[in-house]
DNA sequence: TTCGTTGCAAAGGATTTGCAGCGTA
DNA sequence: TACGCTGCAAATCCTTTGCAACGAA
């Protein structure tokens, strides 16, 4: 996987090809996890050591308006941000200590039993997010 | 469901009944939902009038402490509270629009089949957090 | 009286924004 | 050149904390 499938895409919205904005995206690459803002900033210092909090937020809402990553807020300390390197749905395991991901190609049914034995389950969490009947209505578009 | 039994699990546990606290505990049972802080906050002030935002903390800190209520975080604006009515797993219908909760008995395996169909769901989620092989060690004890 | 609770004010952390200058195409 | 991108500084939003006064048991 890399980065330029990506560069391109944002290129043919009409947005630019810098260098912070590349390093961005490889590095959420490297990381195939789910990463914090901050983290990510620290990363990005070895080679931008002077880069600004703003440029990596408003980098990180780019790529999310482009779908090209995702962000999941679990634990303290802010969302975390990892790259989206499918169309899957989004089932993931999620490493609390480190954030590290391993997709799970099936759905939440009957899952369980897939989830390997050295993966030390602490909490999950299932939710379906949507609309009552009360509140089709308010559904936008 | 009444809200004494959840001011006397506190009394127990050395905590005091005030009427702020009872209030709190009220306007989250009429609720059965998610509501923010903010919205909460908004509600005791009928009561309330000069209650301070940091009195709605500390009381949401300690009723999730002493698992009265849990917290979760989708949509914008901070994170949205629903009282504990049942020791259950936490699988809900979330309205996006509403906050409105239904819970789901059943696990996650097996389950969309038991989605009301005219629940309009929009997107899922579902993560099963713990510790990857690498960083068993480093779960808390 | 004791110890938890509260309001106030201020601090904290994460994230966003206005603006003017810079860099890509 | 044109327009998107960046850093700076400041602001915003949500949440927490220290402190002294208040209130429940």
């Amino acid at each position: 996987m890399d980065a330029d499938k990506f560069l391109r895409q944002l290129k043919e919205q009409g947005f630019k090809l810098t260098g912070k904005r590349r390093a961005i995206v490889e590095i959420l690459l490297e990381q195939n996890r789910y990463i914090s803002a901050k983290e990510l900033m620290e990363k990005l210092k070895a080679v931008y050591p002077h880069i600004s909090v703003d440029t990596v937020y408003r980098n990180l809402n780019l790529l999310k308006e482009e779908k090209i990553i995702e962000e999941s807020e679990f634990g303290e300390g802010g969302s975390r941000f990892r790259i989206r390197c499918s169309t899957d749905h989004h089932h993931h395991l999620v490493c609390l200590a480190c954030g590290r991901t391993q997709t799970l190609h099936e759905c939440p049914m009957d899952l369980m039993r897939y989830v390997p034995e050295d993966f030390q389950v602490v909490r999950h969490r299932f939710e379906l997010l949507g609309y009552c009947p009360d509140c089709k209505t308010a559904a936008p578009h």
